[in-house]
DNA sequence: CGACCGACCAAGAAAATCTTATGGAGCTTG
DNA sequence: CAAGCTCCATAAGATTTTCTTGGTCGGTCG
């Protein structure tokens, strides 16, 4: 004896009824036209009752079909007000955020400062912490990570497919620098190494660089400055310590401001992009949503 | 910017919070825990929220579990009260059958009548006709064909599994037969042939059934009696008109009352069962379910 | 009358779902 | 207190559902 009606195919019939069209209701759905007949048709053979009279190229409802519409509106509407509910439901409007340690300072925080110009009363919650994190049971939510692989169930949306190139600081160049922009004669101490640890394997180096360059020179790095953080080399060129090959996104404000010069248009990608993170139903919070809409908005196009 | 929670889950969670356990929900179901265990996971990412808490080998509802456990609960029986409204929505009670013509007579009928006995007032629509007929089209409420195909979204039930065995009437056999249950030397245009049709190739022939029996026989269809249709064979051989491969079903009442008789014990199944399919929704209809039982209960242990 | 639009269909592709098998945590029992 | 049970979690692979693609057909509009 079986008690529901097909979920889905009630879904499909309420946007169609609804909309009038299969085809717009496809849109609505984000499907082909074609899956939404199916379902349609699947929900008609359940019932064994026709929903929609096909006239030529046109639908229109059945008095079966207009019967048993506003129920299922009324229904979808009720779950839909679910996850409205869950949301407000813990009365906490604070918005918590988790980024690398890498980003929090010189890419997060930038940004998070012009949300708050826009919104002052936002409450906002930042956390810098690695992966792996869980976005559920740290309350997390809206998740930075670097990489786009798709965690089943969360919503992923790319910001930056950022890129990394030789940056120092004025005075150092001046001291140390040769003027050729393919960096061949410097002396490998002055190479800031990057370690990004033992989950970013696709990193780009400096032997990278230097590949990308065509060049055959790779600066070992058992000599010169080695940090573990690549925001502490975009730091530690800025203060003099060497030539960081630094990300783009974090060096942006530095090199605008003077305070750090780039040694050449030659860069490497990074092996992914970092991507944001959320629970899907989060993605309806209007704070979350325009967190998101501006670190979109604020991303070099790729 | 997704809306609706997945549905699916939402039944899940409906059924586990209802049942306090993720197995008795499961079988509730007809799934497997795991897969429950899944859909609850895959709700709780979507909200970002935990519903159950896990102790151990206990669950529990949370807060947030228990706060929209009743909606689901309501939103769900909504729609299932939308397949109870859409059946009663013609507010026609007639309970439609369609029926292979060869079944009609000598199989349906008596069962009907078994069934008029406990409801008398049943209004029955009994129609025959060949496949392929389209349920939703012409009204059935229920469909028997040959065959157990699963036709995409219908409900199947398999009801009997016939057998052919060679029949005639007793005083055909007095004159004519031989008292040999091999039939070995019977005169050729004794055997009636039933024509299946083109839709019935795996329909057994007489040749099957002399090569169950061992035999290297095979009577001529060119000589002898053809019929076009499986209960004309049994009508035939019981006004004396040659030896039929009769089916069980349909000769079964005039075995019993002595109009025919069997003349062997060896018999040949049917490549498949006969089957009812029926609109799933239509399972719940009472008179639909009464005569599903009826049909089920008389059919000989297969 | 011809071009376009929208629904249908069938086949293959893609994705969601389920099963199986295994492990661990907490009861219960001897 | 340990052994055995039950129940949930998890991972990998299988299965089934769902979706897309490409093509057809009927109807409508210019």
């Amino acid at each position: 004896m079986e008690r529901l009606p097909p979920l889905n195919a009630i879904k499909a019939f309420e946007v169609a009824a609804r909309a009038g069209s299969f085809t717009l209701a496809a849109s609505e759905l984000g499907v082909s036209s074609a899956a939404v007949s199916q379902q349609i048709r699947n929900l008609e053979t359940w019932f064994g009752k026709q929903l929609f009279v096909r006239t030529g190229n046109r639908i229109t409802l059945t008095d079966a079909g207009h019967a048993i519409y506003p129920q299922t509106a009324r229904a979808l509407g009720d779950i839909a007000a679910i996850g409205q509910r869950m949301l407000e439901g813990g009365l906490r409007t604070r918005l918590v955020v988790s980024v690398p340690f890498s980003l929090a300072e010189l890419w997060l925080a930038p940004r998070l400062a012009a949300l708050l110009d826009a919104f002052p009363h936002m409450a906002i919650d930042v956390r810098a912490e690695d992966d792996p994190i869980d976005l559920m049971r740290q309350n997390v939510d809206l998740r930075i990570s670097y990489g786009d692989y798709h965690y089943p169930g969360l919503r992923m949306i790319r910001l930056v497919h950022d890129d990394v190139l030789p940056v120092c600081a004025p005075e150092f160049w001046h001291r140390h620098g040769n003027g050729d922009p393919g960096l061949t004669d410097l002396h490998e101490s002055l190479f800031i190494h990057t370690n990004w640890g033992p989950n970013y394997a696709s990193h780009p180096t400096w032997a990278d660089w230097f590949a990308a360059c065509g060049a055959s020179r790779s600066p070992d790095p058992s000599h010169g400055r080695r940090v573990g953080l690549s925001s502490l080399a975009i730091a530690s060129a800025r203060l003099g310590l060497g030539i960081a090959l630094g990300q783009r996104v974090m060096a942006q404000a530095d090199l605008e401001a003077g305070r750090l010069i780039a040694l050449s248009t030659v860069s490497v990608r990074l092996g992914h992009p970092y991507c944001a993170f959320m629970p899907p139903a989060k993605a309806d919070r209007a704070d979350v949503a325009a967190l998101v809409g501006l670190l979109v908005k604020t991303a070099p196009a790729t």
